[in-house]
RNA sequence: GGGCGAGUAGCUCAAUGGUAGAGUACUGCGCUUACAUCGCAGGGGUUACAGGUUCAAAUCCUGUCUCGCCCACCA
């Protein structure tokens, strides 16, 4: 074992000795294993590479997945990826882009082929990547969420849906391109702020026309679309001309006046004019109060015809002319400045036109009730508590799902338009079914054409846990890894995949998902801002990797986190301290060398107070670390081991060790610092402590190669057994250097760390009375150390000490005050 | 705009209502045969601000300010 440890040196070469193993596939791990724990991971996209967020999370899961493998259960933890639809569809289009080629120049077929290729090229890379990181993913099940049998319990789900009722096909708002003549989701589009104004046009009362109510507007071309003027329900000025009409100028037409609290009361003049084709606000409005849509603005951004004079224009020359048409006509009241933000794609830079379209859609409303439930009543436990609240919110007020995309990467909806039908127009008559039918039972058609439309990604994610285990098939895995145990996640997506995990799960199998949720805290920059890559705000998790190694990664992240944190501002620092203290670890297993057979039980007695010290605090770190892992608490835990091995075990009880093992007739001895039940060994009590310093006359410093007396030998076994026990304990969070300490001592044939037993406390030896004896010794050792520094004498020193006479009493411990004399270099005067 | 969270040592974060801790940075000493990626010792905090409850507040309540995260339909 060199000095320092060198992670590039053994990282790869463990992992490959884990994979080997086949201990990751919990079918092949050794022993009984009733008890099952399973965790899904959270497909990453396949155009995606690992950053802060994928490195915290996934080693979140690691230590579980490692912990409970340890605790014997058959631990599972199935990886896999996401196809993700619109990210996917867009990286391969720019990539098609370089190449002067569009997607609609290659024709759908061939773009999803490139797309697949894509995907046989990259998609893996983000599974890879994990596999740097150290985690112990059961590969043989690798799923990916447009495999065949995938596929297939996308369209089961589709049907089930459908045939119970739940879906729905109907018009729709969606933000559209007209450049690239597609609609696209909210995250594709980019806002621009931009100088613009708002107009205020009158609108003259049908029955009044010289008295009028004033609307703002910023885009009066759509007035010509206008079927409403709404106001807020409590707005004093307007309450009394709710229900009445006005004639939309330009067009003449009647529309009434409406109220609806979506309506700010203090935006323009608190009357908007609605136009619900072409504005996602007011045709929301426009559903609930059963308004008319006429739809004046077409797909290619002219004006349609429904737009009357104004037909044929593009939307910018018909504002102009409309806002002269207007003041020509007396109605424009004024216009006034105002900077507002222009949504634009992402892609092209083209202004949005917001239409109507035809979609599809999930009732939500039966869906949610059973989903709010399962979290209400704890089925389900959300950590941090506070998201519950936020779950259930948003449950009940949930809004139909829309499951559509106008997208060719994705799966297609199992839809079949009837082709050689009686029926008019081509997308009326239609069947679903899994696989393309041979017959319409309504029409008789027997041509079909498959809907063009994909399914929305977190369709098919929300089957993740499930249909990864071979749902709809009642297979094997499922009946015994589901519901799975565990789920590790980022916030952001409770309500995209989180919620929507568990109503499918409640629907398709009558079962939850999962038992636990985990939302771990957002990985922050140390400026406070999101890590984010087109910020340039992120870190990449590889380069620290490749810096620090894998585990000062892991734990570097894990220390700095506590469990109830939103978020936490990641400070590269805490890595070199990690590095630092897996180095420590290092050198502290080539101080005790484990050298000998460390797989078997050692039993280990505390003879002295160190001893009993030492191992009572063993075991107490044993117990609390268990629990705080089993609660989710890793940082907590991450702190709690770091502090023990380097400030107790390493500082203090390594220090003492060096002396038990010389001359052990300075240790403080005694029965009454050894437990009773401990005692039973005729080894445990020594009341000849002369006979033995004169045995050990001579014997060097050295514990190999000499014949150690029971003191010392005991020693010995203490830190075997304490170090094995941290070994244990730490590998969940630094698996390969513990198993690289493990593997560089063990005997051949002898398990991996990995699948050793994780260590039960022995709370009959948690001693708080020699931890308190042993905490005077320490306070007083640091006063004297810290006198000499004042003093300026140098700490290896020899010198005398005049106990204060307040301490005298401190000494009762029999070798304690020999125990101080050596570790501060003092001879007490007493 | 709504919801949530956070403001504690120079920096990153801890602390069931009871003497405010750690890492890092800083200062002094030390290459003591596991480790200088180290050891020993030390300095450093009116816990954002203002009120209130209490024997006792970083912690509970109210308000203010600042920052962040998520959601959202400001015409």
């Amino acid at each position: 074992m060199g000095k320092a440890y060198e992670p590039k040196k053994y990282e790869s070469k463990i992992y490959q000795l884990w994979e080997k193993s086949n201990f990751f596939n919990p079918d092949k791990l050794p022993g009984k294993r009733k008890k099952m724990y399973s965790i899904a991971i959270p497909p990453p996209n396949i155009t995606g590479s690992l950053h802060m967020g994928h490195a915290l999370n996934n080693t979140i899961q690691d230590i579980l997945a490692r912990f409970y493998r340890m605790k014997g259960f058959r631990a599972l933890w199935l990886p896999g990826t996401d196809h993700a639809g619109i990210a996917t569809q867009n990286v391969v289009e720019k990539e098609l882009a370089k190449e002067g080629l569009t997607r609609h120049l290659l024709g759908r077929e061939k773009f999803v082929k490139r797309v697949w290729e894509y995907r046989e090229t990259y998609g893996n890379l983000i599974l890879d990547q994990l596999k740097k990181l150290g985690c112990s993913c059961d590969w043989s099940r690798t799923a990916f969420t447009l495999d065949n049998n995938y596929a297939h319990a996308v369209r089961t789900a589709f049907v089930h849906y459908f045939k119970k009722g739940y879906i729905y096909r109907g018009p729709r708002i969606v933000n559209w391109c007209p450049r690239c003549a597609t609609a696209i989701s909210d995250i594709e589009i980019k806002y621009q702020e931009q100088e613009s104004k708002l107009w205020y046009i009158k609108y003259p009362f049908k029955h009044d026309s010289r008295n009028y109510i004033t609307v703002a507007t910023t885009r009066p071309e759509t007035m010509l679309g206008d079927t409403a003027v709404a106001v807020h329900p409590k707005d004093e000025r307007y309450k009394d001309l709710i229900g009445k009409t006005v004639m939309l100028p330009i067009m003449n037409r009647e529309i009434p006046i409406i109220s609806h609290h979506l309506i700010d009361p203090e935006f323009g003049t608190g009357a908007v004019k609605i136009t619900p084709a072409h504005d996602n606000a007011d045709a929301k409005i426009g559903k609930e109060k059963n308004l008319k849509v006429i739809n004046v603005i077409g797909p290619d951004a002219i004006m349609t015809k429904d737009a009357g004079t104004y037909a044929g224009e593009t939307v910018l020359n018909a504002r102009q002319k409309i806002v002269q048409e207007l003041k020509t006509l007396g109605v424009l009241k004024k216009e006034e400045d105002y900077t507002h933000k222009l949504s634009l794609c992402d892609r092209c830079g083209s202004a949005i036109e917001p239409q109507i379209s035809t979609q599809w859609f999930v009732k939500m409303e039966k869906l949610a009730q059973p989903a709010i439930r399962v979290v209400e009543k704890d089925k389900i436990k959300i950590f941090p508590k506070r998201y519950k609240k936020i779950y259930c919110n948003w449950l009940e007020n949930i809004e139909d799902w829309c499951i559509s995309r106008q997208l060719w990467w994705g799966h297609r909806l199992p839809v079949w338009f009837c082709q050689n039908s009686g029926q008019k127009s081509k997308n009326k008559c239609f069947v679903v079914s899994i696989e393309k039918p041979k017959k319409c039972t309504t029409c008789n058609a027997d041509e079909f054409k498959q809907s063009e439309d994909v399914l929305d990604t977190w369709f098919s994610s929300a089957l993740w846990p499930f249909a990864t285990l071979g749902w709809p098939d009642k297979t094997k895995d499922l009946k015994t890894y589901y519901p799975t145990s565990f789920l590790s996640t980022a916030p952001e997506i409770l309500y995209l995949w989180v919620a929507r995990m568990v109503f499918s799960s409640i629907e398709f199998l009558n079962k939850i998902p999962f038992h636990e949720v985990y939302l771990h805290a957002t990985v922050l920059n140390i400026e406070g801002r999101r890590m984010s890559k087109s910020l340039g705000t992120g870190l990449d998790p590889l380069e620290l990797i490749e810096k620090y190694g894998a585990d000062a990664t892991r734990f570097g992240l894990i220390y700095q986190m506590t469990r109830d944190q939103q978020a936490f501002r990641f400070d590269e620092r805490a890595l070199i301290a990690s590095r630092n203290f897996i180095n420590k670890l290092w050198n502290i297993s080539r101080f005790v060398d484990l050298g000998q057979d460390h797989t078997q039980n050692i039993n280990a007695k505390p003879m002295t107070l160190s001893d009993a010290w030492i191992v009572s605090r063993l075991n107490s770190v044993i117990d609390s670390v268990t629990e705080k892992i089993k609660t989710y608490e890793l940082g907590e835990a991450a702190q709690e081991l770091y502090d023990f091995t380097w400030h107790e075990f390493a500082d203090w009880y390594l220090e003492i060790s060096k002396l038990q093992m010389s001359s052990p007739s300075v240790i403080p001895q005694g029965p009454s610092v050894i437990p009773h039940e401990v005692r039973d060994d005729k080894e445990g009590v020594r009341d000849d402590k002369e006979g033995v310093r004169d045995d050990k006359e001579g014997v060097r410093n050295d514990k190999k190669g000499v014949i150690p007396n029971e003191e010392s030998h005991n020693t010995i076994q203490i830190l075997n057994h304490a170090l094995t026990t941290m070994l244990k304990l730490l590998h969940p969070f630094i698996p390969f250097v513990t198993e690289q300490i493990w593997q560089s001592t063990a005997l051949p044939g002898s398990d991996l760390l990995m699948i050793t037993t994780w260590p039960k406390p022995n709370k009959k030896l948690i001693n708080k009375k020699s931890e308190q004896k042993f905490e005077i010794i320490k306070n007083l050792v640091t006063e004297i150390r810290n006198w000499k520094t004042n003093k300026k004498i140098p700490l290896k020193q020899q010198t005398e000490y005049k106990l204060k006479p307040e301490n005298k009493k401190l000494l009762t411990q029999k070798g304690s005050r020999d125990l101080i004399e050596k570790l501060a270099n003092v001879t007490l005067i007493i």
